[in-house]
DNA sequence: CATTCCCA
DNA sequence: TGGGAATGG
């Protein structure tokens, strides 16, 4: 998923209380999909309530949520809109991805395999309109406000991050820096606890941060030209080029300076090219929209949550009273530190 | 993922 | 007390 800018990009180990006080603008369907992924039981299958509806995503993004702003995060919400025309054949691909983990899942539990079943159920989540509506929802309870974006999610974010409606853009995808985010925050979980791929190991993964201007400076490169080594890796919206990766992709367009002159040189083409690079250069978004907080409905959520959704009762009033007890405390804070 | 449970 | 296992819906 995304671009695999990793091995490029300086990215630094941070903590969740570096960003109180800030707006951060969360992509939704990123987050969801985690949740959609991790939050299930051990032999793969998701949280759901009585009336057979997932309750996974809503599992995590309340908790995730409620976490967050206990740390003092200005949290706003960023949903995708349509697709681009080139995302179709990665979308189909990853469809077939799911389609396949599907059988495997469902051949690993007559095996008895929990570790695999788990595993390959995990890479059959699909996030349907109804989560996508439920997630809204429960957002709209908390007070939170979302944006809908014309097209990309991460496209949207990054363009208000540029414009200074937000601090930070919230992703485990590194794309936002193609899309001209400031700065991109990962792993803002509060345990920080992530599985290691085909391993059973857990390891501590602490929320990580990326400062766009510091990459590119680090790199020598603008945004344009990092967009074109993106190009030559291979983006949700083109395969890329075969042995091309970061490291070379790198080594090409400093050398050439532009994807055109690496192509040129190569005796390759990149169809589309231009298309390509006004998917992250000249994004398809919005200035329609405002951020408004509002109160937390309380009331709202525990019919929503428990009688909805079969949450229990108890312990989302405790969640809540564990998030009341954490703001009064911080707004002490705030008030100690104005009186010396 | 986050919390709770349970036992050393 | 605390960390792995179980649970949540």
């Amino acid at each position: 998923m995304g671009v695999n800018l990793r091995d490029i990009l300086i990215v630094e180990n941070t903590t969740i209380q570096r960003f109180a006080g800030q707006i951060m603008l969360v992509d939704s369907h990123n987050i969801l999909y985690q949740f959609l992924s991790s939050i299930r039981q051990a032999d793969g299958t998701l949280l759901r309530d009585s009336r057979n509806r997932v309750t996974s995503h809503l599992n995590g993004l309340f908790y995730r949520t409620l976490n967050l702003m206990g740390e003092g995060l200005t949290l706003a919400f960023v949903f995708d809109g349509s697709p681009h025309r080139l995302k179709h054949q990665t979308l189909r691909a990853r469809m077939a991805v799911k389609e396949k983990a599907k059988e495997e899942w469902k051949v690993a539990l007559e095996k008895g395999d929990m570790e695999r079943a788990r595993s390959k159920a995990r890479q059959t989540s699909r996030l349907t309109k109804e989560m996508l509506d439920e997630a809204r929802h429960l957002l709209r309870l908390m007070g939170l406000p979302y944006v809908q974006a014309p097209s990309e999610g991460e496209a949207q974010a990054s363009h208000m991050n540029r414009k200074g409606d937000a601090y930070a853009v919230v992703s485990q995808d590194f794309d936002s820096i193609l899309f001209g985010a400031k700065y991109v925050a990962r792993n803002l979980a509060l345990s920080g606890r992530r599985k290691l791929p085909d391993k059973r190991v857990w390891v501590n993964a602490p929320p990580e941060m990326i400062d766009a201007r510091q990459s590119l400076e680090n790199l020598g490169l603008t945004r344009g030209q990092m967009v074109d080594v993106a190009l030559l890796i291979g983006t949700d919206f083109n395969p890329g080029i075969k042995r091309i990766g970061p490291k070379t992709a790198l080594k090409l367009i400093r050398k050439h300076g532009d994807i055109e002159a690496v192509l040129e040189a190569k005796g390759l083409e990149i169809p589309e090219l231009e298309e390509l690079r006004g998917i992250f250069l000249c994004p398809q978004v919005t200035d329609d929209y405002t951020l408004r907080w509002g109160d937390m409905d309380g009331e709202g959520m525990i019919e929503f949550l428990c009688e909805e959704h079969d949450f229990s009762r108890g312990r989302i009033e405790r969640e809540l009273d564990k998030y009341t007890i954490r703001q009064s405390k911080r707004a002490q804070k705030t008030l100690d530190s104005f009186f010396g």
